[in-house]
DNA sequence: TAGTCTACTTAGGAGGCCCCTA
DNA sequence: TAGGGGCCTCCTAAGTAGACTA
């Protein structure tokens, strides 16, 4: 192996011109146009930014003024669609500003730049690559008579167990303090009883062993899919108007035209793709006599279709207490007939046993199908798959179903095909289920064996930089940032069939700018990609020397919407990477990277005498970290600036409130000073306490208002269910709450020492406040089988 | 080796439910 | 008790990655 003597930047640059042979150039016409798309966007985005503010408020004044002058189809007229267009960009701006603003403010806060963990992790000396018996299947023993197994008697809560359990639950919430208050401050731990008693009740699976590779289960049972219902027409007071004269249509071009209508308050309405799909498709629906008509989209009025069905909507909302129950008792038992199978002995919840109804395609960021008619689904596309020795679900009367098959070797229930992109669309389980938690777990075990050998992989990577062959070299870069930032592995996509989004090994030359110093940093990358779901990912990086080095060769000769490693795509990427190491690809370092970084900041953040309310806010913080590292964002709530207002209200008044109790605390000592007797020593007792109940109320306020504000634009869902070994939140609960007495006060008393024990039993961080109902199901494995040393 | 298909995970938004406050 | 608002659940789009095929 070279070393870096071997290797200076001129060699580095004389190697690829050797080896580059510009293959690039067959690509390069492809992605004329996306480029220039792209350009246009960026430059649209600088305008903007300079403008922002007068703009929006001129903007404003001119979406008032045109609001009186809607479009015959009920979109509001240009300037709007404009004003909206304007808004939402803004609004994204902003949210990539914020984003990058939080990552600096965390940075000074924490510590923590991005990422952090690549240096704070300790030195792994040996190269270690895990053995077979590391990777062994997560094991649980299984019933020798499994392989012929027959469902006999179902294991979980029958239905009548659920609808009881369901009562107490419901009894028990009303004796409950309000699910709200969970997310101010904790109450005593003691008072947690009723989840245990949930989780008394359900399967272990993890206890079990699993089935050999490859097969899924052995028994599948259950009743199908629920489908769309039929369309009702509207009645015959709701009126389509077309060129401002009334239009009765056939029943299926009315039903399309009411997708169109229940959208028209959406952005998407006023896009012009959107639109021009949306038409294309609605005339196929079309009579000819319709189609003869109706030419042209501008002139069609749905403006009392969409006021039906906002009415039809306020009415639901309306409806009595016993109407809205009825309504819940049949979504119940339309869950209870559907809404669970048999998969070997266990009932199991599926997860969408309902069929995707008709209604337009809502592509996400510039997606070229965006609008297009999403047909109904009928039996004759489902496929059902169960065991043989199943019942096989009935069809509805007079339908049949494509196929009935028996594959143990997937999960899904059903499947069908969607007409959109002609994918596959699947009927799964629930995320509690054991095939769907298994397959978490495994997840998880896999970035922990990373994380034996992430070292020797880093070390091999940077030795890479130095690679002889450009196509190594390319794959040490981009692992590199795969590795650094957290970025998705960027599979290849079909042009013209989805919107133009880019991961780690499609990133183009125009992604990326390369500033040999910046802001007193030397060698940093500035990424600006749009990436899953084009959100954008805008981030500039001090990297290495070398990697940079790196860049400007890739890019040399090259257009801006080449390909950044036109010698590397996904494929080649994992095939390395498995060589590295059984089971690993780009997505595991996400894993291991989130995992890690969850560990790490909570024990920088997290102070064992923090009181419940703080331990949130830094849990909440280190959630906060990893969703940066992994460019999870959101819009911001559309009440978000109202609601801290509101908020800043309530400090206001708090504050007030502590100021006349210290004042009322002050006078009361002052008459005790004077009476010295036991009933003016009693009311500063009080008083005293008064001041403390305030001053424990202002301060969950202001954390609570600093915890919201911080999460404004980042979503910490995404992060928590999918990248985070629960593990490690679940042990941090316990850990917080018994790192806090070893650090009490045992050195100086053993009393006190004892007290801080039984405070910090009291105060400990009930995992209820971290996990949801839905989220403690999902975890129900890691939260039964961790303790408090589980180290990630 | 590239292209296609399939099976699965990851993702953000919409909307409704339910709690809190006035 | 009604209305407001936050959180949860549902929905389904959009990714990743392995298997298969030519």
């Amino acid at each position: 192996m070279s070393g870096d003597h071997l290797h200076n930047d001129s060699q580095i640059e004389a190697d690829f011109r050797l080896n580059d042979s510009h293959k690039h150039k067959d690509k390069h016409k492809d992605r004329e146009h996306r480029h220039k798309e792209h350009k246009k966007d960026k430059e649209k985005d600088r305008e903007k930014s300079k403008h922002s503010n007068s703009e929006h408020k001129d903007s404003e004044k001119k979406h008032k003024e045109k609001e009186k002058n809607k479009h015959k189809d009920g979109s509001s007229e240009k300037h709007k669609d404009k004003h909206k267009d304007r808004d939402k960009e803004k609004r994204k701006e902003e949210k990539i500003r914020a984003a990058g603003d939080a990552k600096i403010k965390k940075e000074k806060e924490n510590g923590f730049s991005s990422p952090p963990r690549i240096k704070d992790e300790p030195e792994d000396d040996g190269y270690f690559v895990p053995s077979k018996e590391d990777i062994k299947p997560l094991k649980r023993p299984r019933d020798e008579d499994d392989a012929d197994y027959k469902p006999k008697k179902i294991k979980t809560e029958d239905i009548k167990k659920e609808k009881k359990r369901k009562l107490e639950e419901e009894e028990d919430g009303k004796l409950k303090k309000p699910k709200n208050k969970d997310k101010k401050v904790a109450e005593p731990d003691n008072k947690k009883k009723k989840p245990k008693k949930e989780e008394e009740q359900k399967w272990k699976w993890w206890e079990e062993e699993r089935y050999p590779e490859g097969i899924k289960w052995k028994f599948l049972e259950h009743k199908g899919p629920v489908f769309a219902p039929p369309y009702e027409p509207l009645p015959d007071g709701v009126k389509f108007y077309y060129d401002g004269k009334v239009m009765k249509l056939s029943p299926k071009t009315e039903e399309v035209a009411t997708f169109f209508a229940k959208m028209l308050d959406h952005e998407y309405t006023t896009k012009e793709i959107f639109r021009k799909n949306f038409f294309k498709d609605w005339r196929k629906e079309m009579t000819n006599d319709e189609k003869n008509t109706i030419t042209n989209l501008s002139k069609c009025d749905f403006t009392q279709m969409s006021q039906y069905f906002k009415a039809q909507s306020e009415a639901r909302k309306q409806m009595s207490k016993e109407e809205k129950l009825k309504v819940k008792e049949e979504n119940e038992k339309l869950l209870k007939e559907y809404g669970f199978c048999v998969m070997d002995n266990h009932r199991e919840r599926i997860a969408n046993f309902k069929i995707e109804p008709p209604g337009l395609f809502r592509g996400r960021g510039n997606h070229p199908k965006m609008g297009m008619l999403k047909r109904r689904i009928m039996p004759e596309d489902i496929i059902i798959n169960c065991s043989k020795d199943a019942k096989v679900p009935s069809p509805p009367s007079g339908h049949k179903w494509k196929e009935v098959r028996h594959d143990n070797k997937v999960t899904w229930l059903v499947s069908w095909t969607e007409n959109i992109q002609g994918s596959i669309k699947y009927i799964m389980l629930n995320p509690s289920s054991r095939i769907k938690g298994e397959k978490d777990w495994q997840k998880y075990e896999t970035a922990r064996r990373l994380k034996k050998c992430v070292d020797k992989i880093r070390n091999q990577y940077r030795e890479d930089w130095k690679s002889k062959e450009m196509k190594v070299r390319q794959r040490a870069v981009a692992l590199y940032f795969i590795d650094k930032l957290a970025l998705r592995a960027g599979n290849e996509k079909e042009e013209g069939e989805t919107a133009d989004t880019v991961g780690c090994c499609s990133l183009r030359v125009e992604h990326i700018n390369l500033h040999p110093e910046l802001d007193g940093q030397e060698y940093v990358v500035e990424f600006d990609f749009p990436g899953k779901d084009s959100i954008r990912y805008y981030n500039k990086v001090p990297v290495e020397k070398r990697v940079f080095k790196n860049l400007q060769l890739f890019m040399e000769n090259k257009q801006p919407e080449d390909d950044l490693f036109d010698r590397l795509n996904t494929g080649i990427l994992n095939k390395h990477l498995q060589d590295l190491m059984e089971g690993l690809t780009a997505k595991v370092f996400r894993t291991y990277n989130a995992s890690i970084t969850l560990q790490q900041q909570l024990k920088e953040l997290t102070a064992a005498d923090e009181n419940v309310a703080a331990k949130i806010l830094s849990y909440n913080r280190a959630n906060r970290a990893v969703a940066i590292l992994c460019n999870h964002q959101r819009a911001p709530p559309k009440t978000f600036e109202k609601s801290m207002m509101n908020l800043q209200s309530k400090i206001d008044a708090k504050k007030d409130q502590l100021a006349d109790a210290r004042r009322d605390l002050k006078s009361a000592k002052a008459d005790a000073k004077v009476m010295k007797d036991a009933k003016t020593k009693k009311v500063v007792e009080s008083k005293k306490k008064a001041v403390q109940r305030l001053e424990e109320q202002l301060m969950k306020l202001e954390v609570q208002a600093t915890d919201r504000e911080e999460n404004k634009q980042i979503a910490l869902g995404t992060s928590k269910l999918n990248y985070l070994d629960p593990r490690i939140t679940v042990a941090c609960q316990s850990h917080c709450t018994s790192s806090g007495r070893t650090k009490g006060r045992e050195a100086y008393t053993p009393e006190g020492s004892f007290r801080e024990l039984v405070q910090c039993k009291k105060w400990g961080v009930p995992i209820e406040k971290i996990y949801n109902k839905t989220q403690r199901e999902k975890f129900a494995w890691a939260i039964d089988m961790t303790d408090e040393d589980y180290e990630f």
